[in-house]
DNA sequence: ATAGGGATATTG
DNA sequence: CAATATCCCTAT
């Protein structure tokens, strides 16, 4: 599967209300760009939705995802929002006040929380937006409640209004908002039903031309409330079967077109311009990699741990969490790591209770979905450890089912969508004249053939060459 | 990493 | 539309 398309399906599902095993199994299975943010921050997002869900208490390490969606935002130039410094607190606030009653324990918290995270924060070169006067503020009263018996009380006091579970989802719901509709939902509310089954049929695209021609890309409302509202089977075929009316005309939505390079531009504009190779692409990948998804959306339970679980049977284990320390890994690690994937079931995951659960025993029964057809680019993900420790069928698996329920999330758009890259081709740039030249002298020096050479030789005249592009202009140049 | 073939974009 | 330039994919 190509990497974008990947990356379109795992932000799709992320936002779907699947249960956390599900997702799990998934997230085994789709090869992860590591270098996308965006996507970073979804998964991040969805593990803290999964963890407010899942227990009654909040646990410490949302602070830690927390401090990294801080981070992933800071490094896009996106400035803390107040519901995410509340949150932030609220969680250090509860996760420390909560050993009020034991001292060995609350000094503990003290260290690990207030005197590691936040003073971390605090004296790191950059500005850490999760740091506010609300944090210092109750910073010097919980230091204070370590010594002094009368501040405990008042920190204890004081932090029964504290409202953490609210205070994260507060912060939650505003982030997904923000970060918009997944790209695979922007496409589906972009293009009309029609023009979906005309393109992904056969094509008959001519005589649409002319009419209702100036449309915009459009989200309808409904459509965004029901994303991810309750029990699935509800939006199946979200990429082609939008209701006509509730995507077009009809409602008020908002647009999601001022994204220089994205293509959605194009598809909206699709009844203007002759189909191009390039929107004919996207959608062919859509629809492929769409259709592979809708066998998992359409009936979650089943459906996808049945094709997730068939997968991983076929392959080797891939344990490699990219989210600890992200960067560290890439897909050359990976299959340096497995070389048996694909071959030997036995070596995979043997210590993951649901693999040992379900697997059905027949793995060649199935043919091996494109799914896990894996990138040079990409390495897997493990969604969570925890999870998978969970006993089956438990009060806890039921309740997770329910995820979403709760948060009717209204999406606006409005916010750039962070331009996934369609376009696979590079723009076309002419060989300037001193490029040229540096290619004649740099074949003359360093030798012909050695591209990669003469590339790092002068990489500030070859801005934005490959050495392939050497190779291929000295084919050029030398012809005849 | 490189070469070669093929796809796509640009030019005339 | 053909010729050419640039870019991409794949096998070696």
């Amino acid at each position: 599967m190509d990497a974008d398309v990947a990356r379109w399906v795992l932000e799709y599902i992320l936002r779907q209300p699947l249960d956390d095993r599900t997702l799990n199994n998934l997230l085994r299975v789709l090869p992860i760009p590591n270098d996308n943010a965006r996507l970073k921050k979804s998964m991040l997002l969805r593990r803290i939705e999964s963890e407010i869900i899942k227990k009654g208490s909040i646990p410490e390490k949302l602070l830690g995802f927390l401090e990294r969606i801080e981070e992933l935002d800071y490094q896009e130039g996106i400035e803390t929002c107040d519901s995410m410094k509340h949150a932030y607190c609220s969680v250090a606030v509860d996760c420390t006040v909560r050993f009020l009653d034991e001292r060995e324990e609350y000094f503990d918290a003290v260290k690990r929380i207030w005197r590691g995270r936040v003073w971390k924060m605090e004296r790191s070169e950059r500005a850490v937006g999760l740091v506010c006067d609300e944090l210092r503020g109750w910073r010097d009263d919980i230091e204070a409640a370590v010594w002094d018996p009368s501040v405990c009380e008042n920190v204890r006091v004081k932090s029964r209004g504290n409202g953490v579970l609210e205070a994260v989802r507060v912060y939650v719901d505003e982030a997904w908002k923000s970060a918009g509709p997944s790209f695979l939902e922007a496409v589906a509310g972009t293009v009309s039903e029609d023009t979906m089954r005309e393109v992904l049929g056969q094509g008959g695209i001519g005589d649409r031309v002319g009419g209702d021609s100036t449309r915009d890309s459009i989200v309808s409302e409904k459509d965004k409330e029901s994303r991810r509202g309750g029990v699935l089977p509800r939006q199946k075929h979200v990429a082609m079967k939008h209701p006509r009316g509730a995507t077009i005309g009809t409602s008020r939505g908002v647009k999601i077109t001022d994204t220089e390079e994205l293509d959605l531009r194009k598809l909206s504009n699709y009844y203007e311009c002759l189909p191009s190779p390039e929107i004919n692409e996207v959608q062919e990948a859509l629809r492929t990699s769409v259709a592979e998804l809708q066998a998992v959306v359409k009936d979650p339970l089943p459906e996808a741990l049945r094709l997730a679980e068939n997968v991983m049977s076929c392959m080797g284990g891939q344990n490699m969490n990219q989210e600890s320390s992200g960067r560290g890994q890439n897909g050359k690690n990976v299959d340096a790591a497995n070389p048996s994937v694909g071959t030997s079931p036995e070596a995979a995951l043997a210590n993951e209770a649901n693999c040992d659960n379900q697997r059905s025993g027949h793995q060649n029964d199935v043919p091996k979905p494109s799914l896990m057809a894996r990138n040079g680019t990409a390495c897997t993900f493990e969604w969570d450890d925890s999870v998978d420790s969970l006993p089956e069928g438990s009060a806890d698996h039921a309740s997770r089912l329910h995820l979403s329920t709760p948060n009717r999330r209204l999406v606006s758009p409005l916010k750039k969508y962070q331009t996934p890259k369609i376009s696979r081709r590079r723009k076309v740039k002419k060989w300037s004249p001193l490029e040229e030249d540096t290619l004649r002298t740099g074949v003359q020096k360093l030798g012909m053939g050695n591209w990669k050479v003469i590339l790092n030789a002068y990489r500030e005249i070859f801005e934005e060459r490959t050495e392939v592009d050497l190779k291929d202009k000295w084919r050029n140049m030398t012809r005849y």
